[in-house]
DNA sequence: AAACCAAATGCAAAACGTTCGCAGCGCGTT
DNA sequence: AACGCGCTGCGAACGTTTTGCATTTGGTTT
């Protein structure tokens, strides 16, 4: 599997993440731990949904909601969009601000890594021509894996 | 490789429109013909609350999603996503497939088309090392517009 | 032109992901 | 151990989108 992920950053541990909310006057709860441990436990977006229930509904719903909510803020994950109309959320490493992109099967979901942004200088030269400031951009494609093609 | 902007593609008349509904077993009807025509006089991406009101409601709101619905699988609309989890529509030229590109304002949600591609080749490089199969793809670029910047 | 029928509409209700208000619980501190 | 604020659970509400169903309407046939 072509998934070579972002092995350049060094995962968070769980008590790095506890100092790092406690460090933003944040309280480390069962619900926080819990959502961090499966979301560490996942190397790919999740759909809140999918955390929730990797819990084991040990806590509710709108905790989790709550919780990727504020992780997001503080930076320690990062939200997706496969345009699906469902947020999707991945647990960043240090020092990784979480920019990349996704292959998406279309048929079953399966989530492959795409390491470069091809983008980027692109950015640059939208935001000569536009005027704009603070360009970003969001980028996912869509295909059929190699599982699916042979059903 | 770029990709052609869509102002070289003729707009399509209404009654082409008609035509193309009637060859496919469809009806022209009330609503389908005013929200048509609230597409061709936009030429971005709409929300459905949009059209539906600049439809002045003469028709259901659950009708603008219906007839919406339909122009899409018979590509005569295509569907933009944001990811503000509002969808978005256009009307499509004759011979354009709608694959284009924006630059939204996350301020004041103004949108200026871009109309280079400039992930064709990479499709092909992706589908060639994932084994994935159709590769497309959803690439939108947000930032600040002249005009906010001021604000 | 009238009748016909499937398709399309309006309306209301529901489904969906998500957010919020609030009473009470629990984490981190004193 | 006790305190206080932040957090939780629960239910209700939200906004977008979908659906069920009785009624209407477009396109076709008599």
């Amino acid at each position: 599997m072509p998934c070579r992920g972002h092995h350049h950053h060094k995962p968070r541990s769980l008590s790095e993440l506890a100092a790092r909310l406690r460090g933003g006057a944040k309280k480390f709860t069962g619900p926080r731990k819990a959502v961090l441990e499966v979301l560490a436990a996942h190397p790919h977006p999740m759909t809140i949904k999918d955390v929730h229930s990797e819990t084991k509904s040990e806590c509710d719903l709108a905790t989790v909601y709550r919780a990727l909510h504020l992780l997001e803020e503080m930076e320690l994950v990062k939200r997706f969009d496969f345009g699906d109309g469902i947020a999707r959320f991945e647990l960043l490493a240090e020092g990784d601000d979480g920019h990349h992109h996704h292959l998406i099967c279309t048929e079953c979901s399966d989530i492959i890594e795409i390491e470069e942004c091809f983008t980027e200088s692109l950015e640059e030269k939208i935001a000569e021509r536009s005027g704009f400031k603070a360009v970003t951009h969001k980028l996912e494609f869509f295909g059929i894996c190699p599982d699916c093609q042979k059903r």
